[in-house]
DNA sequence: GCCTAACCGAGACGGTACGTCACGTCTTTTA
DNA sequence: TAAAAGACGTGACGTACCGTCTCGGTTAGGC
């Protein structure tokens, strides 16, 4: 779960004191605290966790680089775990994807805090990736597994990029609540963009038929 | 074009020697310079700004806040010019905004970068919602104008939230360059999304003809 | 006075703000204060010294390159006044001159302390150098001008080095200060010590009426 | 000859695994040779002196309260051994005497860095205390057994203070290599000191014939 | 030949100080 | 009065040691 040990990987088994897996657990929850309680994302020095934490500094570096790489633990750490699909259709699977997306943005207090730590994590390109690839890689690939279902059952068609499709739905949500963190996003916003873009925008679209009716056309 | 002069309103017309309007040019010309040189937005110090510059901390301080507020006119400044529009079709429109923003991603080295100073001004809800009404806003603004003039001659459906089908639209292009700000997005990517939407994705949608055929359906 | 001011001299006449005096003052007597509190000397953290005289760390690095360079001109400040030599004799004179040595090493509380900075200082070489030039040797070149002046009115023999007859004269009262800091010396101890050297030790040398009489011989 | 064992006297004779005197030794030779190998005195962490002896720094604590009480075992370790006096006369004795002293104060070129440990040593009263307890006090003891001899076949006159002339005597000595630790103390020192002191300084003194005859005047 | 207590090296731990750097404010002189 | 320069108090940075505390593993008795 660590991002990386920072041990020098030289002597042999363990050797000397382990390090203490609650210390690790007290410095994450540490944060999480701090950011609860509405401290600004500015003074969260190394040297306030460490005290919040009842922890020395030097614990701090032994685990994590510097505060972007503890962030990246903090995030993961904070990520709601991967929404149960229905599998009843494509459409629905694809609703509660984005339903979660949309909640995630709004747990609690803390959710505009964890979006400034995201943002600030992306200073370090580095960390960034780690995060986008043990975060959002994993999620990626869960809507375009939905995708690919889809398409086996016919609710979608043939002929279309899944990576660019996946971005069509997730993109609208996701776009919200980056350029507006703090928007309450309407209840009913997963249901109305799927549907929406399942039927097309052009006049030409299948009739509202398809618009009342969520379940795949032929069933 | 500064965001908040800062001066306090108390003497008359102008007493004393005037502000030099080339500190400020040369203050936001050195950032960019320093973006572009590939320093990390880390080492981005008011401290070194002034002396890239070569002018005196106190007369950045005088001008703005802070560092964020600085940035924010640095963005502005850098924020590519609004694009012009073809006007033939909703579609055509649709496709230019969104390659305008493709483009802006990928302007140079410092692209990267200035994405990460966005990223940065989140720190403070302050600046970002600054940032919000005077850069997104207006942007946005424009692609709704687009939309509703598509909904006018009959290019899309009227029974949809523009707010929403903006969104539906913006949304894959930004999403991805904010997930992988580093991505090289393909120079199609605007034409494929717009045709995507417009045709809509479950199976009834219109038949494969309308995937070539780029012009309004109807003209 | 100040030993260095470490201000790289690259500039012109005086740029900026200057120096304020009122700081050096304060953290030299701050270092005193904290002196004749008691505070032992592995306390005397640049931390603690900068708190207690209300100075910033970065204000003291400006002025002392570290912790050694600044006990210099503390003990330089402490340094009692150049003796005041009655000039009667030779004799008389080196008596004022052991006497104030007495007296330094029992100058109040914080005269053990004071012996402790100097003894820390010689973990620097080049400190305790510059400690030597500037206190120690003024105060050498003193004692051996009042020998020369003892041998040209014949209280001191003409064939001896001058240098070595100091030290046989400072040594005994330096030797017990510096072997016993906190032992008190008796109040005649200047006059025995001048007065055994000067009337030899072996038995041939001169009866005990050169004990008496401390004058020069012919007077 | 460790200064405190440390161990809590509390069981029986001797349980469990005892302690091994290869790492004493180990620990002492350690710090000589970072000393001859010129490391400044503030490099000599606890830390680093276990690296380099190849020992666990609970091993060294088991033994020693900290670092000054190490030192003294240092300079306990490293000090000469009592000189062997030749007997045949006071001043004889005390030339070999003085010899020793001078010879101890440029020991190779780790002799300037004892000096900075003994002076170190003085932060601390206690240690200081017991250095001169058990180092300084008995070599005093001896130059005064040689006083009192010299006194009881006639060298040394009757009417003195046996302490304060062992002062006269080794003051000049000591407070050169004190003052100046990394000065050449000439060869003929000892004996120049010494003669100088027994003929006296006043010119009443026993004419230059005494100054070549080295010998006791009687014999 | 075990048992077991104390040793050993290694290194993590909560602290504290280091010396540097940046913050935002404040004096200076110069223009 | 604004400008560049740079000192100022503050406080975080990341590192190094402090002295203590586990770890796994040794090394001697005493049984």
């Amino acid at each position: 779960m660590s991002s990386a040990p920072r041990r020098p990987v030289h002597a042999g088994p363990t050797r000397g004191r382990p390090r203490s897996e609650a210390v690790e657990r007290a410095v994450i929850e540490g944060v999480m605290r701090l950011l609860e309680d509405g401290v600004p994302l500015s003074e969260l020095s190394v040297e306030r966790i460490a005290r919040t934490a009842g922890v020395g500094k030097a614990t701090i570096y032994r685990r994590w680089s510097g505060k972007e790489e503890l962030f990246l633990d903090v995030l993961r750490a904070a990520e709601p775990p991967e929404p149960q699909l229905p599998g009843t259709s494509m459409r629905d699977d694809l609703v509660v994807l984005l339903e979660s997306l949309r909640r995630r943005g709004l747990a609690g207090r803390n959710s505009a805090m964890l979006h400034s730590v995201r943002a600030q994590m992306k200073s370090s390109p580095k960390i960034w990736a780690a995060y986008h690839d043990t975060v959002v890689v994993p999620r990626r690939r869960l809507g375009i597994e939905v995708l690919r279902r889809g398409q086996a059952n016919g609710e979608l068609r043939d002929d279309v990029d899944l990576e660019l499709v996946n971005d069509v739905f997730v993109g609208p949500m996701l776009v919200r609540s980056v350029l507006r963190p703090d928007a309450e996003l309407p209840e009913d916003l997963a249901e109305r963009i799927v549907d929406m873009l399942l039927q097309g925008l052009g006049p030409a679209g299948a009739p509202s038929a398809a618009a009342d009716s969520a379940g795949p056309p032929a069933a």
